[in-house]
DNA sequence: TTATTAAACAATAAATATTATCATTCGTCA
DNA sequence: TGACGAATGATAATATTTATTGTTTAATAA
């Protein structure tokens, strides 16, 4: 799939403003911007990233306007989070390759040992050079219990 | 795989002392009790849980002396870090599923398209009542420039 | 177009997460 | 056992994220 040929820019920011309409998000000349930079970075950048590069073109934005807008963003299905994992360091004990089912609103994590999935297989190349070190298949939903109730427990 | 098979308690700590002689780390109770702590919870858990954790064994430790443990292990393998990407939100502009080549050294991400792999097969059934959202592979290791380098840009 | 109203904004403070500094204590090894 | 480097606890500093508040702006309808 090659994601540039599906989403032009111009379709992208119509996109954007159907959804907005749909989401009953006021169409604001920042939030525009903010999308159509981390639309343009296509390096799942930072908030502090994104910050940087929209002030070039609205220097008087906040960074606290970025941030709510973000999380706009990824509430209403316009923006994903790379790794919905984040938030604070997460350690295990399991040091042997293993997978991950993780629950998006409680943050829960269960283990899915290696010989309970079919082996990964690439159909391509990973980038030349690039040394791999491990890979990781994380399954992200509801726990029972999460799914269970209406809205954020933790 | 049942991994309390295969680790017990004893072995672990075994384990752990030997890791710690070849790393040259001394051994220090604080130090111990942390890596028990962690591998007796099982759950994942972030500093702030270990530490209130381990505080109930020792009362003056400080969150401080768990976070450079933590980091202290995760450098030289004693531990792993659940999402290598974690430490700040990133955003991905591409809302369809993918998956994504990691730099553990530099965080670069770069998208693998859902065709790009084989369809991921599990062997046996998720948790029961998991609600599946989504399925995201990453392939951590070391991209192009930081494979050459000898360490720590970013 | 203009008035009304709710939403979004910038500025700022506060909260949370993480790392650094440093004086003291402790583990290692001779 | 004693010297020495490493680790700890206390604390400060930084980084990341969220909350608060007064002002501005977009949406809606007269
Ligand atoms: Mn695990
Ligand atoms: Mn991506
Ligand atoms: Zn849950
Ligand atoms: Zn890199």
């Amino acid at each position: 799939m090659e994601f540039s040929a599906v989403d032009s820019e111009k379709f992208a920011v119509q996109e954007f403003r159907e959804r907005c309409r749909n989401a009953g998000l006021a169409l604001t000349h920042q939030r525009e911007i903010i999308f159509r930079t981390v639309y343009e970075m296509r390096s799942h950048p930072t908030p502090e990233a994104i910050y940087e590069r929209v002030r070039e073109q609205l220097p008087s934005i906040s960074l606290g306007t970025v941030y709510k807008n973000l999380k706009t963003f990824l509430d209403t299905g316009l923006l994903r989070e790379v790794s919905p994992m984040h938030g604070s360091l997460r350690v295990d004990a399991i040091t042997e390759d293993h997978h991950h089912v993780v629950c998006t609103q409680c943050r829960m994590v269960v283990d899915l040992g290696e010989e309970e999935l079919e082996p990964v297989r690439l159909r391509v190349q990973l980038p030349d050079g690039f040394v791999l070190k491990r890979c990781v298949v994380e399954f992200y939903g509801l726990c029972p219990r999460c799914a269970a109730k209406p809205d954020k427990p933790r």
